[in-house]
DNA sequence: TGCATATATTCCTATATAGGAATATAAATT
DNA sequence: AATTTATATTCCTATATAGGAATATATGCA
């Protein structure tokens, strides 16, 4: 089988990575499903079927606005990933130099999924 | 297709609830294979598999000790999750008594995904 | 009503992959 | 060497699902 029958979850949703750049478009505005086309390059089908797995978990809300339809982020929900991760927080390697390190690494060749 | 191609990376590896389980198990010790079996009680070749994908990005080690092979969590591969989360955190839902009956309802009915 | 615009859905295919069963490898012990 | 113990791998199957193409739906406008 594959991944567990449930799936589409929020760990899921944003496993995949052009859902995560989907999120990352919609930070902070409201956006129509035209615009984000126009955003992302993407066929619109393409962009309505993430969105629509978005939603699921309610990663994404949508408003209707004539023949729009605008949507946004909930950030709230992710939430579940921020405390789950958290766990493991008191675990990481706490050295300053390191973290330093690790923050300048980023900052050099940028994180692998934005 | 299927998930692309680059499949397993650590927010693929963690969208999956038995390997969110299995890196819990791990926290702040280290275990053998058959450890986790008996902790876990799956099948050791099950058990086998998901902490092989969990090494692929780095989230476990692997240190062998006799016909053992002891397991342990290299929290730190976490950080790229959190880092990514951080970028929504200002746009969560800030009031307190909201972050408070979040926080009383996961008490209660435990989250999710633990 | 008819047409244009905006978005969603359906159909199709390729492929990743979880899980089970069986087997292979590797190390220790006798 | 043979056996036992610990772990990994291979083979198989079912199924989820990303992406493309085509189509459907829904709304607004002339």
């Amino acid at each position: 089988m594959p991944r567990a029958l449930n799936t589409y979850d929020t760990f899921t949703a944003i496993a995949e990575p052009k859902r995560r750049e989907l999120l990352k478009t919609l930070i902070g505005r409201e956006l129509s499903v035209d615009q984000v086309v126009g955003l992302t390059k993407w066929n619109q089908p393409m962009v309505s079927k993430h969105l629509g797995v978005l939603k699921k978990p309610g990663l994404v809300s949508e408003r209707k606005e004539g023949r729009q339809r605008i949507y946004s982020v909930n950030a709230d929900q992710l939430k579940p990933i921020q405390i789950w991760v958290a766990q493991f927080e008191k675990h990481w390697n706490t050295q300053f130099d390191q973290l330093d390190n690790y923050l300048t690494e980023l900052q050099t060749k940028g994180v692998n999924d934005e």
